[in-house]
DNA sequence: CTCATTGCAAATGGTTTGCATTGGG
DNA sequence: CCCAATGCAAACCATTTGCAATGAG
């Protein structure tokens, strides 16, 4: 199995692959690079585009497959098209830039304080929840 | 205008139309009373199902315009059929339970607090977000 | 070898749009 | 009356799926 740590922060995504007894194919290779070279999010159509030799579903199959493995999230701004992003923190909450559509992401102590009190407001279980700040980012702010 | 309060903590969707210069039409009115019988939340097939006399186009049209005026919220379970919300209180979270799809609203002052208090650790103006809760509600849960 | 994975193209599901018709104000 | 709103059907867009061909282990 392969544990090169090949970023700091980010999980090894053909480790991950193996890991959870999938295939490591010529397309998802040229995916998970195509994804690395992403850090601030991407969408789905980005992806297939840059990747004129695989196939459309096959990038999607990708995705879904990091997304049922964690290592991936996806995030829709309001209206728009949904955006992908590689999870560099365990657990993290994502910002979108609501003009340039890039992702952040921010694992604020407060949050999770805030989360483990809040449970007492809410009628039933929490099993999980989706956080997202929409911003204007320093590029693209007043 | 019409100001009548038709519920004491819900806004009178009939006079949001008018104030916005929308017209009050037929199936804008059904739609409505459609929308006000499912407290919990409905999805867009929902109600284009129940009124076989009004037009899926005009359902759309019609949840778009609450959308605008702010008087219903569209939100996403991961995978899921986007369900959707009239709003009860000016500002608001939302909590959606993952096996019936049911909608809650809470309103908590920790929460408040915090969005205040988190901008300083975010890069960029907060122009919005989006908070969701997925529970397993009582009726469901464990 | 064999079964997971791929590509292709057609299907899907939620939503939008063009256009002629209808109906509120 | 007139323009906003409607119905219909076709268009759209992101995503999924069936199936035969391919290729990783």
């Amino acid at each position: 199995m392969t544990t090169s740590a090949r970023t700091s922060t980010r999980p090894d995504l053909i480790a991950i692959l193996e890991n959870n007894g999938f295939r490591v194919t010529g397309p998802r290779i040229e995916i998970i690079k195509c994804l690395e070279k992403h850090p601030d999010g991407f969408t789905a159509e980005e992806v297939a585009e840059s990747l004129s030799q695989v196939s459309r579903a096959t990038v999607f199959r990708t995705l879904k497959l990091l997304l049922g493995a964690n290592v991936l999230c996806r995030l829709a701004l309001p209206g728009g098209t949904p955006r992908y992003s590689l999870s560099r923190e365990e657990h993290h909450h994502h910002t979108v830039c609501v003009n340039c559509g890039k992702v952040g992401e921010f694992k604020a102590s407060t949050m999770e304080r805030l989360l483990r009190a809040i449970g007492s407001e809410i009628p039933g279980e929490i099993v999980g929840h989706n956080i997202e700040f929409h911003i204007l980012c320093n590029t693209c702010g007043p």
